[in-house]
DNA sequence: TCTTGACATAGAGTTTACTCTACATTGTAT
DNA sequence: ATACAATGTAGAGTAAACTCTATGTCAAGA
């Protein structure tokens, strides 16, 4: 199937000019139909769900650019590509680790108010 | 104990430029001695160390903000405050679970590219 | 044929959170 | 007394990631 950028803007829940934008930075390069419109394919649809993930985990634009610029050049590419992702999946582990260790923090805040408020209230 | 400005941001890692952003935002109000330095307490080194941790799981500046200010009302908004912590506690469960999600996805990624490079290298 | 709506490009504008510059004062070491 | 480093204010500049505007093209329905 294929998709014109409206379309596609619903399936993905990116506006337009996101999905135009993402073109321009080299994320995503869809096809053109004869009178220039973009036709998104299914497999733009899972790249792009991919680069939501990158993206939702912190990875900036710049670097889903290279590994993008990667994935392009097939699978001699392969290898560099999973070492990116070995690494970024560490800088999750971390982030995560870091997250856990706020939220514990601001348990302990909100205990510590609880009791200031049945003392004083 | 008492910190200039400069000392302050080396304890607490933030620029000088930004402690005094901090300040026009009002998040943070240092006392001045007589020649209009600004004078850091062990107190607003706590204080900033908490706003540090809201930043850093994701609580704008306008909403910290909006807490500071309660915070310098004194005790008659305990309960709001912890109703802010709570629902950022909420929040900040959410963003741990989603950045599981993610983790989990990626390791079927990366486990998709082994197969693969053993297959093809 | 005419109009409308979706799409095209190029480039300007927005938001958030800093970060830096210019210039004036002050505290301290020589 | 003087130099110089730290500090003060006001306001401009930056970076990332969009988001919007202006203007033009094109295919399809009334």
């Amino acid at each position: 199937m294929e998709y014109s950028i409206g379309e596609f803007s619903r399936m993905t829940n990116l506006g337009i000019h996101t999905l135009r934008y993402y073109e321009h930075e080299n994320l995503i390069t869809p096809k053109r139909n004869s009178s220039n419109r973009r036709c998104y394919s299914d497999k733009d649809l899972a790249w792009i769900e991919f680069i939501k993930r990158l993206k939702d985990t912190g990875m900036p634009i710049k670097e889903i650019q290279r590994y993008a610029e990667l994935r392009a050049k097939g699978d001699l590419t392969l290898n560099e590509r999973m070492e990116m992702l070995t690494l970024h999946r560490e800088s999750l582990n971390e982030q995560i680790k870091v997250l856990q260790e706020h939220m514990s923090k601001l348990d302990d805040k909100i205990d510590f108010y609880r009791q200031e408020i049945e003392q004083k209230g």
